[in-house]
DNA sequence: CGCTAGCTTGACAGCCATCAATTGGTGTGG
DNA sequence: CCACACCAATTGATGGCTGTCAAGCTAGCG
């Protein structure tokens, strides 16, 4: 009756049981992917809503040149781009970072919850309105952070968020990202992200491998990233 | 009858004259501020929405180090935020660039805006879907462009903003932005910002001075941005 | 046991930041 | 009308962070 879609909404405002089991009920058409199967590619006419259920994906922009830019990351419970359906072509694609289920809406059920529900309706904006405040909280990282910085900054925002849902606890959560993908999230270069992820392992103040993060310092991460958690507006805050 | 911000949503869902007539009515309660003022600070409590009707604002955050990011730039007829009100706290600040007149709308108001008419909902949601669209966009920019693309790609997207609010035509408009402030929105230096501008002078690209810009070559313009004005989702396309 | 994707390391180059100083334009006060 | 302050624009010199290129290395996997 409840999974990790109904448990990220639930966090956002108080649902009650009718509207977590409609919610529940709206997840059925389910499909399991593989890692790098795409869900929407740009220029795609919108039509129906994506909620990650299991594994990771990212969504991307291809630059002219070739060069991608990933411009969000999406963990179980997120959904991809809620109410893109309004706008006429996607502008950007999506695609799984790892083994993924996903539950696809249909758009005419996802409007009649909202037209019957104004708690579920105030969860999605909370919900678009968090993704918008991550969107620009990245800007600020990419123009106005270091290297360093940036990938601390990355890690505290996943390990919170990750941790939020259920999915870490003790500074240590799983982490699937290769140095590739890390690096066209974060525009930098592969070997780069290499360098940066080798010192902070040599510093002792966290570590990046086989597919899970590991913080050792929680408190000097946050401090190297400059991480104040609050643009994620969660209910439960604080991350040392 | 009419106002920036209503020929604005207009662009975005075809309002009748009732719709209209109701939101350049909810405009009512006008402010006259000088350049430099803040709409909202970060930390502030959301209550009423805020509407440009003349001059440029722009949104940004404040790093630990001192340091400025602009996260966005508000032109006549744009929300500053609508919706923000939702979450607990505002996780940015807002600010005039030039002198300019807002309109605040009473959270009450809006509410009841959207429950009375569904045309003026999506557009609302339009609206707030572009502006997410070109948070993304700048994403991009931030972390796979170079420089010189960099300031061609936010001309470009200035210049098709203002043209799409009837506040540009012949590849000419104002734009009232220090070279300070370039630079905190592009992530660059001042001093390197000086360089780019002058350099695409030399070039006959375009010139940026005294507060206007004028696109001497278009095309080649869009070129080096790389840019694809897909992103702002206009009913309107084209660039040259 | 070989293959392949991802990780690691080194050398070198270049873009952009930093520091510093000058110019120009505008508003203010004498 | 001029002196002054102040902000914005400009230019040069220098350095460092990060990109680029190239080559091994490791580990999982068929």
């Amino acid at each position: 009756m409840s999974n990790a879609f109904v448990r990220h909404l639930s966090g956002y405002g108080h649902l009650d049981d009718t509207e977590k089991a409609l919610l529940a009920g709206a997840c059925r058409n389910l499909r399991e992917l593989p890692a790098g199967a795409h869900l929407i590619r740009e220029g795609d006419e919108p039509d129906p809503v994506f909620v990650i259920l299991e594994g990771w994906a990212c969504g991307y922009k291809i630059l002219p040149d070739g060069g991608r830019q990933i411009i969000s990351f999406m963990l179980p419970g997120d959904f991809c781009d809620i109410h893109i359906a309004i706008l006429q072509a996607i502008d950007h694609s999506i695609m799984t970072l790892t083994k993924a289920t996903v539950a696809s809406l249909p758009r005419a059920e996802m409007e009649a919850l909202i037209q019957a529900r104004p708690m579920l309706t105030q969860a999605f904006w909370w919900s678009q309105l968090v993704d918008q405040s991550i969107s620009r909280s990245w800007i600020v990282s990419m123009g106005r952070r270091k290297s360093v910085e940036r990938v601390a900054h990355l890690m505290c925002e996943l390990y919170i968020r990750m941790r939020n849902i259920g999915l870490a606890s003790d500074h240590e959560c799983r982490m699937p990202l290769t140095q590739l993908v890390l690096a066209d999230a974060l525009g930098l270069t592969p070997v780069h992200v290499n360098r940066v992820l080798r010192s902070l392992k040599a510093a002792k103040v966290m570590e990046l491998s086989h597919g899970s993060l590991q913080i050792l310092e929680p408190e000097k991460l946050a401090q190297i990233a400059g991480f104040d958690g609050n643009y994620l507006h969660e209910r439960v805050h604080g991350f040392v």
